[in-house]
Formats: C-alpha cells, structure tokens, sequence
RNA sequence: GCGCCCUUCGUCUAUCGGUUAGGACGGCAGCCUUUCACGUUGCAAAGACGGGUUCGACUCCCGUAGGGCGCGCCA
C-alpha cells in the first residue's frame, strides 16, 4: 500500500467511504489503524460486520478495473463541461438557489475496492433534511435534521435544506416558515438557501424524458379509477396490491383518447435491489415486489421518488441521512439512480421514534412541534442532547455539548431499532442544562421563551433594568430548583408579587401553626440588621433561633411563607437579600401582625 | 395479505464469542439540609421464546412469538 494513500486514509472518517461495502484487511495486518485505540478498533470492527458480510462476493464481480473505467467517465463528462452549468431556482417564499449540476463532486461506484483510489475520493460531505411543508417540524424530523447536521459538521462538509412541496395541496408556507424557525431554534443551520423542490419541477420533467428516452420508463394511461379497481381485484384475490404492468409493453399508439398519461418507471422484474445502508445493514429488497411507480403524474408534476433522486444527484448530496420509514423508497430510488447512470448515494436509515406506549407518535406524546418544546421551557441544547441519544450512542455518554456530538457523531453509532420518547428523561436533562447554564444566558433564554408561555407577556411587560438585576442574582438559587424555563419563571413570582401577598395554602398553615409568632420575634433582629446580605442575615438569624431555643427550620418557613407566599423557595437569606430590606421588613411585618 | 426491519432492566442504551451483563432516567431507601431542589450512598430491575453452531452464545445461524415500517397520480 503506498504510504501516501495511507496517510490520506487514516486522517479521514471511514464512514464517508462510498464505497462502505469494500472489504478490509484483518485488524492485524491493518497497519494503517496503529495508533487508534481500543474503543476506535471494536468500532471499526463493528462496522466491518455490520456492512460487509459478502463483500468478497461484491468485489468480484466489480473488479478494480471497471471502477477506474467508470471513474474515467466520470472525470470526462466533468471535463465536457456539464459540471459547469447551473440551474437557477426561484421559489416563493424562499430565495432563489443556484445548484451546481449535475457532478459537482465525483465519486465511485459502491462495489470496488476503496483502499487503492481512494487518493481520488476527497470529495466533502453533503447531507440534506428534507422535509415536507404539511406541518410543523416534529420530533422526528428534529432529530434526522440533527444527525444529517452533526454528521454534516463532524466531517467537515455541509447540510443542505431542501423543502419537499411538490405536493402543492398539502404543502403551506406557513409550514415551511414553522419548519425553518424550528431549525433555527434547535440551532441547526444549514449552509446555503433553502431550496423549494417543486421550483425544480421543469428538471424533474426532463430526467423523466430521459429515463423514456433511455427506455427506463413509460407512458401509462390507465385512469386513477382503473388503478383503483385493479387494486380493489387484487385485494380481493388477497394478491400483492401492485401496479400489473398494463402499459409497460404495450404500443402508446393504441392509447385511449383524451387520456393524459402518466410516466411509469420501468423497475426491473427479476433479481434484488440491494441497500447498503450505514445503520441497517445490507437489506435486500426482491424486485418482483417493487412495482413500476408513477414517476411523472398525468399533471406533468413529478413525484416524490423522482424530485428526491434527482435533486439529491443535482445537489451533490453525498449522504442520505432519514428515517426508516423511508426504506423500501431506498430501493426504488436506487433502481432509478441506476437507470440514470448516477452513482448511488451512502444511505443511513435510522429507526423511529415512538410514543411512550410504544405506539406512533401521537399528539399526546410527543408528536408535537419543536415550537412546543420551546413553550415547555426546553432548553435547544437539553433538546439536542436528548435527541442525540435516541438511536445514537457513543458507549456511555449521556451528557455531552454539542460540540462533543459533533465531534463523535459517526454513522456506526446510529442503532437499529426503534425508541420511545421519555419526557421523564427529556426533563431531567433539562433540569441538568438550566443548573449549568451560566446565569446571564440563562436569563437570556428565559426572556426570549417568554413571549411563548402562558402569562409571559404580562411578566415581560414588567421587567425592567432593576429587574433584570434582581432575578440575576436571584437565578444562582433558582435555577437550583427548575427542570424547565416555565418552571423557573413561575418560581421567580415572588419577585414580582404586590404588597399584600398571596398565600398558598402550606404558606397559610405554617403562619398559623405558631409562623406568626416566630415573625414577630424575628422581626426586631431583622430590623437590626447593619448589613443586608445573605451572610450577615443569616448570622444574625441563627444568634437569634439559638437564644430562643429554637431551630432554624421554625424561623425560616414562616420567613418563607411571608417573603414568598409559599412553602418552597430558594434559600431564604438569598430571598432576603435579593428582594432587599424594604420590601423584605414590609412583607414579614405584614404577617407577624396579622 | 406481501416485503423489509426490530426485540438487553419500566425507558434510553453499553456489550461485538469468554463480563459478577455496565451506565443513565425513572422507582425505592439512607445521608446532607432552613423548605424544595441539588449533591451523595445504597437497593430492586434485563438478554422474548425454541432449536442449532461452538470448548464457550446476549453476541453467529434457523424457526416461533410479539412489535414497527412500507405497499398512493403523499412525502
């Protein structure tokens, strides 16, 4: 091997081989994985058996030969200038994009050996998220987005965003700019402008010409209704429901009148469509159970399966990061890929999430927008964090910055099945993230989710500077005691509470079980006080409670019931010293007389 | 129905053919303590089932059961 490729080989991220299917060389003649370390080398042999259970097999019917050939190719057209050209995008809503198409990177077919032309394979990363304008971005597509971002930054290349809208009755702007507020809030940006897959509908058309020119695809004008009956007879004979292939041979010159066609792909009949996929594994999808979908709608719209292979081609997407639900698509978009002559890109399908009850998300659990999570008091960080670990992992880390994510973040650490969402879980990292906060960016975030919760608007209204000062130095021992921004603020009303102030129920019983009292007596050494600070209050407090024989915890709860209106608060020389001698003095004085 | 996939404590996961199966959340009990928290100590808690392969299986293979996803002129 010659050391120059090795050198290349080891400074790189294995994952961002196409070629994931090449064989490897047994660890112990492996002498370009030296240096890693114990845990790198069970990884790597992880990965090994994870995606190369036959790769000898693959390697020997692709030599290494044809793969030059095929990357001669490649460089060719390059060089004939189609990599120049670039398509301009207008779309409403969203800014216009220039795509570089249709190779803005090269790249090599899965199934030949990697280690001898990978000198040639340093094209960047591009991942994309995808998603589809119908609704708010849910916890699911916050998630892909995370990864494709993660791994986007980990490798050093870029995350595109791509809005799914060729649906043009379900899509809304509304959902696309709920979809890219989302983003921005998780702190998930992408490089470039958003890009609008119906504005690329014309490109879409022509691939699909194409493909007929190319005798990969149809004409097919059976009506929706007879596809219906075909599926309706089918289901009844309890046969596959598929498209039967009515116009897959036949002469269009005998089509029906006044019938607007559709454009069918020509799938392949026999043999299997592989997926090499970095989480899944080999999945090996038989043919004769993918039938010949509609490419092209009778509208000249396209559809989904043809918008996505050719944008991803067209956008240099090099890593296909979703979830599985998008599996058996993998293999009509490989056939598709294939029938272009397009290199295929690295897929990675990762698992679900579900509900509690292990079910499908629903609205009760967590299949609610980010947006929601923000009016919860959920932290982007906790959020991300919590996420990170739905299907990912790297060994025991729980808690880690996203920088650390970043940093880890390989595709070998996405697992294979499905999760649940915990809200029990999402908390406590929540809690954990509010303690660890620096205090200023901590009040950062709890002022700008306050437009978002109940009642916040009112509280806005009322902080000013000297405000701000005060729940600044009130924070230390607040966020102590919350799992959520909303908690903190709702824990934070004593400090805007009015003279004279409520009492809860716990608050009224400790008064009445002997607080008043225990008020009055501490009243004067209050009053007393030459230095309002939490020290010194405390000092004096204790010097006090042990000359009247009594323990702290019988001043301290009623102080508390007075200060706060409540059982529960921060420590109560802080609560002192922060609502100040004035305010503190008036609101004990007003229950020690009552 | 057909295809694909999954299955380790209640939950998220580690394990990568040899471990007393580890960690985290949650639960329980103790400590700390001016309340509530935080922190801390400890406890309970798992390889779905049945076959194989192997000296040895949670780990590899097959089957069963359960679950998920997909099967649109949706994405």
């Amino acid at each position: 091997m010659c050391p120059h490729l090795r050198q290349h080989e080891t400074g790189r991220n294995d994952a961002d081989e196409p070629d994931h299917q090449a064989p490897r060389l047994a660890p112990e003649q492996d002498s370009g994985h030296h240096n890693e370390n114990d845990r790198q080398r069970q990884r790597r042999l992880a990965r090994q058996r994870k995606v190369a259970p036959d790769a000898t097999h693959q390697q020997e019917r692709r030599p290494d030969r044809e793969a030059v050939a095929f990357l001669l190719a490649d460089l060719r057209q390059q060089a004939s200038g189609t990599a120049q050209k670039r398509h301009t995008i207008p779309f409403d809503g969203l800014r216009p994009c220039a795509i570089r198409a249709p190779h803005g990177h090269l790249r090599l077919p899965l199934t030949h050996h990697a280690t001898r032309i990978s000198a040639f394979m340093s094209s960047p990363v591009v991942t994309r998220f995808a998603p589809s304008p119908t609704g708010f971005l849910h916890i699911g597509g916050a998630r892909t987005a995370l990864f494709n971002w993660a791994y986007a930054k980990h490798t050093g290349g870029k995350m595109l965003l791509r809005i799914e809208d060729t649906d043009r009755e379900r899509s809304t702007d509304a959902a696309v700019t709920a979809i890219l507020d989302g983003l921005r809030w998780l702190g998930l940006n992408w490089d470039g402008e958003a890009v609008s897959q119906f504005a690329r509908a014309g490109r879409h058309r022509d691939v699909a010409q194409e493909l007929i020119k190319r005798g990969k695809a149809y004409f097919c004008y059976c009506t929706p209704e007879e596809l219906e009956a075909m599926r309706a007879k089918a289901e009844a004979e309890k046969r596959q429901i598929r498209y039967d292939g009515t116009w897959r041979d036949r002469d269009p010159a005998t089509a029906p009148a006044g019938v607007n066609p559709v454009i069918r792909f020509r799938a392949p009949q026999e043999g299997e469509t592989v997926i090499n996929d970095h989480a899944q594994g080999r999945v090996v999808i038989p043919n004769k159970d993918l039938d010949d979908l509609i490419i092209l709608r009778s509208d000249g719209n396209p559809t989904y399966n043809l918008s996505v292979v050719v944008d991803d081609h067209d956008m240099g997407v090099t890593h296909i990061i979703r979830g599985v639900d998008h599996l058996t698509n993998a293999a009509r978009q490989t056939q598709i890929y294939l029938a272009m002559g397009w290199d295929v890109p690295s897929m990675t399908h990762v698992p679900l999430i579900h509900g509690p009850d292990g079910a499908k998300l629903s609205k009760r659990h967590g299949a609610l927008g980010v947006e929601a999570y923000r009016e919860m008091g959920y932290l982007p960080a906790a959020l991300r964090n919590y996420l990170a670990r739905l299907g990912w992992s790297h060994g025991d880390d729980e808690i880690f910055s996203t920088g650390q994510l970043v940093e880890w973040f390989e595709l070998d650490g996405i697992g294979k099945s499905a999760s649940r969402f915990d809200f029990a879980k999402l908390e406590n990292l929540n809690g954990h993230y509010i303690r660890h906060t620096p205090d200023a960016e901590l009040l950062a975030h709890w002022l700008a989710v306050l437009p978002y919760i109940e009642g916040g608007s009112d509280r806005l209204s009322q902080i000013d500077e000297q405000m701000k000062g005060k729940l600044l130095k009130a924070l230390p021992g607040l966020k102590e005691r919350a799992k959520t921004l909303k908690e903190l603020n709702a824990s934070a009303a004593y400090l805007f509470a009015q003279r004279p102030l409520p009492l809860d129920e716990k608050a009224r019983q400790i008064l009445a079980d002997g607080g008043t009292q225990a008020l009055a007596g501490v009243l004067p050494v209050l009053k007393a006080a030459t230095n309002w600070s939490a020290h010194d209050l405390e000092a004096a407090v204790k010097v006090h409670a042990e000359a009247a024989g009594l323990k702290l915890g019988k001043l301290a709860q009623p102080l508390r019931a007075a200060l706060t209106g409540t059982s529960t608060s921060p420590g109560i020389f802080d609560v002192l010293e922060v609502l100040g001698r004035e305010e503190s003095l008036a609101r004990i004085a007003d229950q020690a007389s009552a």
